[in-house]
DNA sequence: GGTCTGACCGGCG
DNA sequence: ACGCCGGCCAGAC
């Protein structure tokens, strides 16, 4: 024991990663919590990616209104400052929402294994 | 220190 | 076809 790896941590890795991969989602895409979940190695627990959202709330930076369910609902729009900001920030990118759904959702869909490497 | 919730997903009745 | 339930991980009280 040559060092001691008591103090590490990765739990905040997984923030991070999430964090990282929100951003480099790209302008008029969108994602799903099980996607960016299956990225980091976790995609049974997409539920912490959602949770990763709610703690990098003040990052203006994380494009949290692209990131959606696995139907394309903008589950996460009520967490947002005017809910509604949400839809028109994707309708502000070219994304179509109806009903809090996201139109086209398969196309617009990024999957950051596939996309990213 | 134990318990509960949480912006989900997938399977089963 | 629809509804319900369990699972998984990590933070907050």
């Amino acid at each position: 024991m040559t060092k001691n790896k008591s103090t590490e941590k990765k739990s905040y890795n997984f923030f991070e990663d999430v964090h990282a991969v929100a951003k480099l989602i790209p302008k008029g895409r969108v994602t799903s919590y099980g996607a960016i979940a299956a990225y980091l190695g976790t995609k049974m627990s997409a539920r912490m990616v959602g949770w990763a959202m709610n703690s990098a709330h003040g990052d203006k930076k994380l494009p949290a209104h692209r990131v959606v369910n696995r139907i394309g609902l903008l589950t996460g729009k009520h967490h947002f400052k005017p809910p509604s900001a949400m839809q028109k920030q994707l309708e502000h990118e070219g994304i179509k929402v109806v009903k809090d759904k996201v139109q086209n959702f398969d196309k617009l869909f990024w999957d950051p294994s596939k996309e990213l490497i």
